[in-house]
DNA sequence: CTGTTAGCGCCTTCAA
DNA sequence: TTGAAGGCGCTAACAG
């Protein structure tokens, strides 16, 4: 049905290999022919079959990203999704499609799934979340050479390359903010342990506080789920000690909202009496009361870095990228200092 | 590097199409040479190469979704995300992959790249968000007979694919529950004109509104953007009406947080007083004051579907497909009836 | 049951 | 400046 280059070989009177010779802007044309060409190619409609591109100079344009992408995770981590937007929009700069590898929960079927991919030459290149890098997937990546950035530095030491956003950094521009306030009992609510973003942030909140001459207190650290009760309840026992906190940074915007409520319980007015900063600028962050002070993170431009990334490994698989891209930013509101009069 | 049919061929000692027949299963092959094919392929890692397989069987077993992932879109919507993850999922079921085609916002760029996408056989069908369709992409789609649904009825009538959510249905749902509880003076704020989902979710308001015996009045529908400011005033502005509404249907959950600040100024309850329902159940729904009633949509599911419908267009293009599917359903929270203590 | 052969559509030397 | 020819890696008749 489409047209093939022989049909616009036909058309313009030339060999099948002058008519590769211009789409590939390879000269040595005499201008007469060209113009022959280009219009036989516009009358046909003419595009060159991927496939066969893709077989002969054995590269597909094509790069995957892998990531698992179950029902309702839009919603909990809509990050994830700007970062792909902004790694789509760099690679499609440079021609490159970004393909969608939904990744198994389980991690072998994980596994095997990439190397599936690499092996069939689906794809120049990966972006994979770091999260599910395992040391299988390391070998495979390493020894295929295969051109990868990690999105988030994988859970292991490795010679893996990765991109990430500096969460330590983060904190301190929370912390730095309350500290110029003139708060100095800053307590830290929600995340998990378990999480690797958590122990940055923690990490980050302190160093800060050390920085700023605060001794770091066991009791105004408070790891939760984002189950409402349950942080009503964590902050409720840590408004009720002895000494309770001026300030609190909020792990993400879900738990600020907890965090808000058992506030009001307490009668206790925002800014006024107690001040919070929260991570993560969700679009309903300006619009609950009082709109939050947030350190966002700009994730599109962590996907736009990562797609450059990917694109130069590429060129030279062998170089090795491993960077804090340290992007995040302070929006003031109303949790921290009162602007706008309602 | 990576080994080939070949390779497997040599080491198993046999001819390729030997190999060939045992990878697609078709026996009529002896089980001792089966057997050495298979120690050869596991042995050498053997994956074929996708390229070659496309391009003679004149398949890519990929699936392009269509939109644009402009930077921001994850977090003001966050369903088209949860879309594309139920039909990767659907599709990956059966061995196909999804691809991003990230459209240019400007139209004609957008043709191009579809028609780029389609003559190019990158793929064997597309989902497309029907905003973007265009009576040109209609005409491509149909002259090539290329497989596709449009996610969204498109705003012209033709014979194109779609599937969409039963926006009008998810009215009636929500103005049959508050009538259930006893309101009749109900409002619809938010939303605009312009907006196919708004147009369809108001004539559902308005039916659903006769079908229950009550009038619609003018002064009750309130068209607005999403600027908090902007929905402060409307709110107020109906409020203020003589017999001002017993309950507010809101066109979205952000919506829904300007109309609860503008109802606490004027010191009426929720629910007592008023009751709120809004649509679309974003994670703070349940965790704003009150929490919110809301009727939901499955957009995952939609997902789902559509991936479904994609895969039977491929196999029989020829079939018509133009469905709604009507998931939405009720979650009952503190805006309509007061459930938890707090 | 197995091997030979002819492409799929394109790019790329190598001659002319 | 152009054309002929040989693959890229694989599938699918067609013989044997």
């Amino acid at each position: 049905m489409a047209a093939t280059i022989k049909d616009v070989a036909k058309k313009a009177n030339v060999s099948i290999s002058t008519v590769s010779r211009v789409l590939s802007n390879q000269m040595h044309v005499s201008s007469s022919t060209y113009k022959r060409i280009q219009d036989a190619v516009a009358e046909l409609n003419y595009i060159p079959n991927s496939s066969a591109v893709s077989l002969v100079k054995k590269s597909s344009t094509t790069v995957l990203y892998a990531d698992s992408f179950y029902k309702g995770r839009p919603y909990e981590n809509p990050h994830m999704f700007d970062i792909i937007s902004g790694s789509s929009h760099e690679l499609r700069k440079k021609g490159y499609f970004l393909g969608l590898l939904d990744l198994d929960c389980s991690k072998e079927k994980a596994e095997e799934q990439i190397i599936n991919a690499i092996q069939s030459k689906k794809a120049d290149g990966i972006l994979i979340n770091g999260y599910y890098v395992t040391p299988a997937i390391e070998k495979i990546l390493l020894a295929t050479d295969f051109p990868h950035i990690c999105i988030g530095k994988p859970s292991f030491d490795s010679m893996l390359s990765w991109i990430d956003t500096n969460h330590s950094l983060s904190s301190n521009l929370a912390i730095t903010h309350l500290v110029s306030l003139g708060h100095k009992k800053i307590a830290f609510v929600g995340g998990s342990d378990k999480d690797n973003i958590y122990r940055d942030r923690f990490l980050g909140y302190r160093l800060s506080l050390e920085r700023n001459n605060l001794s770091p207190r066991d009791a105004y650290v408070i790891p939760t789920s984002c189950n409402l009760e349950e942080i009503i309840q964590h902050t409720t026992e840590l408004l009720r000690l002895p000494e309770p906190p001026d300030s609190i940074l909020c792990f993400n915007s879900l738990i600020a909202v907890g965090v808000i409520q058992a506030i009001r319980q307490f009668h206790l007015r925002i800014p006024e009496d107690i001040s919070i900063v929260s991570f993560d600028n969700y679009p309903y962050a300006p619009l609950i009361t009082p709109s939050l002070t947030v350190v966002d993170i700009d994730m599109y431009s962590l996907g736009t870095r990562a797609g450059a990334s990917l694109l130069k490994k590429i060129q030279n698989p062998e170089m090795l990228i491993q960077t804090y891209t340290a992007l995040p930013h302070l929006i003031q509101r109303d949790s921290t200092v009162l602007h706008s009069e309602t």
